[in-house]
DNA sequence: CAGCAATGTAGACAGGTGTATACCTCATGT
DNA sequence: ACATGAGGTATACACCTGTCTACATTGCTG
C-alpha cells in the first residue's frame, strides 16, 4: 500500500473544505480518514506546521498556474487598442472580462475543495498560513497585472494603479468565488455582479487619468 | 464576586484575538483565562454556538453603531452636488473620503480584537458564525449605501449600482484593515491606496454612466 | 543473497477536553 | 425570617489528543 502522504494531503483537504479550519485539524483526525496509523504521519511530516505549508505550497502552485489562463486566454482575443475607436474597443474588454469571469468562476468550481481550504486560511489563525496563503494571493494579483500590462495594452499612463486593480479584484474574487460555491442559485446574478465590479474599476481608472491630464 | 458572563467574553476575546480561532476555542481555556471555573460556563450559556453567537451579535452591534459615524459625519459637510461646478465638488468628495478612510482606520485601532475576531469568522469553518458575521459585513454595508444616498446626493441614476460600491467598499475594508492592524508602518500607504481604490469606484461609476446615456 | 532505508503498525504515556452530579454562598422577594 | 434561585465551585468520568519507543513489512541495491 503506498502513496500514504498523497492520502493524508487528500484526507486533510477533505477534512478542511467539509468540517474546520486546516490549522485546526488533528494529526490523528487526517489519519483516521486517510486510513493509516496515526503515526504514519511522522514518517512524511515534521510537524503540523510543516504538513499544513506544504499542503498550502501544493495546492497553490496547482491553481496559481492553473487559473492564470481564465484571464490571459481571453484577454489575449482583444486587439490591440488605439487601433479601432474606444466605443468598439470598450465593447470588446467588457466581452473579455465576462468570458474572464465566467472561466474564473468555473475554475472556482473544478477546484471546489481547494479554494475552500485556502481562503479559510487567508484570515485564519494561524499567522504561518495566513502569510503563506496572503503571498498565493499576491502572486495571483501580480501575475494578473502582468498579463494587463502586457497582452492588453492599456492606455493607463501611472503604471502603480494597475497593480492595485488587480489585488482588488483578485481580493474581492476571494468573496465572490466563495458565494459562487456556497449558493449555486445566485450564480448568473454572481457572474453579472464581478462583471459589473471589474468594469467599475477599470472605467474609474480611465475617467480619474482623463480629468488628472485635463488639470496639468 | 459577579459580571462572569461579561468577564467570559473578555477572555474570549482576547484568546481569540491572539491565538487562534473563536470557533475552535475551548469552553476550559476561557474560564482559565478569565479566571473561573469551567463549569461557570453552562451558568450563563447553553453551548459553545450560543457562546460564540451572542459575542458577534454583542461585538457587531456596537461595532456597526460606531463604524457608521466614521463615513456619515465627513459625508455631512459635504455640499449638495449640482449647486457648485463639478471640480470643486469632486475636490471636496476627495477630502471626505480621504477624512472617512481616516476615521474608520482609526477606528480599527480603536476595536482591534474585536475586529480581528469578527473578521477571522467571515471565511471561517463555522457555518453559523460565517452566516452571523457575514450578515454583520451586509449590515454595515446597507447603512453605509443609505448614507450614501440620502447625505450624499450622487448624481447615479441606477439605483442598484451604489449598494454594489457600498458591499465592495465594505469588503475591501476588511483586507486593508486587518494590514493596517499588523503592519503599523504601512499606516500612511494603506490610507492612501484605500482613499484611491474607493475614488476610483465612484469615478467608475460616473463615467460608466456617462457612456450608457451617450449610447441611448 | 544480505543489508538497508523507507514506510507503516501497535501499544503506551501524560495531559487536555466536554460534561454530569453534587455542594456552597448569597442576595432577593414575600 | 426564610425559601428560592442564580452564580460559582469541586470532583469525577469517559474520551480524544500529540508524541515516544519498539516492531513489522516492503522494495531496492550492492
Amino acid at each position: 500500500m503506498g502513496g500514504g502522504r498523497d492520502r493524508l494531503i487528500q484526507a486533510a483537504l477533505i477534512l478542511a473544505s467539509t468540517t474546520r479550519s486546516l490549522a485546526s485539524l488533528g494529526l490523528r483526525e487526517i489519519a483516521r480518514v486517510a486510513g493509516l496509523n496515526p503515526n504514519t504521519f511522522y514518517r512524511h511530516f515534521e510537524n503540523f506546521d510543516d504538513f499544513a505549508l506544504t499542503m498550502i505550497h501544493q495546492l497553490g502552485a496547482g491553481l496559481r498556474t492553473s487559473v492564470r489562463d481564465c484571464w490571459r486566454v481571453p484577454m489575449r482575443e482583444i486587439p490591440q487598442s488605439q487601433t479601432a475607436d474606444l466605443g468598439t474597443t470598450v465593447k470588446r474588454a467588457q466581452q473579455a472580462v465576462r468570458a474572464s469571469v465566467e472561466l474564473t468562476l468555473d475554475h472556482f468550481s473544478a477546484n471546489k475543495n481547494a479554494y475552500i481550504t485556502g481562503i479559510r486560511e487567508i484570515h485564519g489563525s494561524s499567522p504561518l498560513l495566513r502569510k503563506a496563503t496572503q503571498e498565493l494571493v499576491n502572486s495571483i494579483a501580480s501575475d494578473l497585472a502582468s498579463d494587463l500590462t502586457f497582452d492588453l495594452t492599456l492606455p493607463i499612463t501611472d503604471k502603480k494603479v494597475i497593480p492595485e486593480i488587480a489585488l482588488t479584484v483578485t481580493r474581492q474574487m476571494t468573496f465572490i468565488g466563495l458565494e459562487y460555491l456556497e449558493e449555486p442559485e445566485r450564480r448568473e446574478e454572481l457572474k453579472e455582479q464581478a462583471e459589473r465590479f471589474i468594469l467599475l474599476l477599470g472605467w474609474g481608472a480611465l475617467a480619474m487619468q482623463k480629468d488628472d491630464e485635463g488639470k496639468i
